[in-house]
DNA sequence: CTTGACACAGAACATGGGTTCGGTCTATAA
DNA sequence: TTATAGACCGAACCCATGTTCTGTGTCAAG
């Protein structure tokens, strides 16, 4: 499904790709041709349709510059290489968080506007599904989360939101006792019970009114050096 | 140069950023409108030359889909993408770690020949010093590491190693209880102090002859999800 | 030679999509 | 009060751009 392409096709690929590095987004069909040195727009188009059908390309019908390179098969790379880009977030580290003091959250600058020092560097992979822009990390201080197997020091990854799923782990500040935790979530008719995640520690039961959810967590990242 | 952006101004950039992830291309204005509901055309194109005025956002004159993101904040620009691609690095999953079987370590083939579907990233900002090549990674499984502050499911990574510093986190099997452990590592005369990560729990020694260094721990991960 | 697939050219077509302009509404300054 | 600026709406304008159609020349199979 993939014989030789042609010198036109190949100038065409390589034309898009850098076309795209440079500009931010894709070529037109005119733009193509211009490059390429092709009078007509339906020969561009002609070959574009011919490099979908090799499955180097994909194209939005209808849409200005709908192109997209399809990463072609990748021979696998060295080991030990680095990594594609794309797969690594930065997440803000907002502050530091104790069993005494609340959630210190991102303010309204979400997103944007941190300083590069107070980032992290995480592989999308570990944080499965979440909403691209509303994470933040947190520092560890002290040894009160002990019973949700966080140590003094560990960093932990969250998406913000104020609800959550049965079972999910999330940061809850429990508004009677002033205090924050770490718990499974599970809400039982007006009561929330709070699980450990340490198996061999009791739950807890609260008033669901006094739970205030800060976050799901999405990590805890702990390094030894 | 740069004050608060208006909630609609974040959640352009926001989509933007989002549709080129998905799409491989910018979005249009009127595409942009629909998501962020806005009416007209021309209170986008306002908006949008408000981010451009912010140098958030870089835009081609006449040109569909003529937009760019500049990259937000970024004094040095250039060096940071590289320096960021360079610190992924891949380590290899060889197997689980429970406390009844010894470690799992890598074969000969070590660093080399693995397969992709065993393999993790993670930014070489986690891991600290450590010899390229000589990673490894585990799955851990079972409660028995709790003492560790170690879950069931968590990941550690591992420099393959035979000896250790004082004070540093090491797995080791114990040959004559035929057990598997995490601990700190404290050489004391002839006999060895193994000091879990948990300041609760409390040591234990055994005979230095005994203790069989598998690697050095220089992280944990917890995924939930 | 005829046929047909293939690569290409040129032009017409229709919609996609950036731009512009007049007008409304609100808030703050004069 | 009026004035001015910022944010917004709606509609029109018109070039940019993907699509389609007719037609050419080539080449190998029949």
């Amino acid at each position: 499904m993939q014989p030789k392409l042609s010198t036109r096709q190949k100038r065409i690929l390589k034309f898009i790709e850098s076309f795209i590095e440079e500009h931010g987004y894709p070529p037109t069909i005119r733009e193509i041709g211009e490059a390429v040195d092709i009078a007509s727009t339906s020969v561009v188009n002609y070959n574009l349709n011919k490099l979908v059908e090799y499955g180097l390309l994909a194209r939005s019908p209808e849409v200005s510059r709908g192109l997209r390179l399809v990463s072609a098969d990748q021979p696998k790379e060295v080991p030990l290489k680095v990594a594609d880009v794309a797969h690594l977030v930065q997440v803000p580290l907002v502050g530091k968080i104790a069993a005494s003091a609340p959630v210190p959250l991102p303010g309204e600058d979400f997103g944007y506007y941190f300083d590069d020092d107070d980032v992290i560097d995480v592989p999308q992979s570990m944080l499965g599904k979440h909403r691209q822009g509303e994470l933040f990390a947190l520092r560890v201080t002290g040894d009160s989360m002990i019973d949700a197997m966080v140590a003094d020091g560990d960093i932990i990854v969250l998406q913000r939101q104020n609800v959550a799923q049965n079972g999910e782990m999330v940061a809850v500040y429990l508004t009677e006792r002033g205090e924050t935790t770490l718990k499974k979530y599970y809400l039982e008719g007006k009561q929330v019970r709070l699980q450990p995640a340490n198996p061999m520690m009791d739950p807890i039961y609260v008033d669901a009114d006094q739970v205030n959810i800060q976050g799901r967590v999405l990590a805890v990242l702990r390094t030894l050096h």
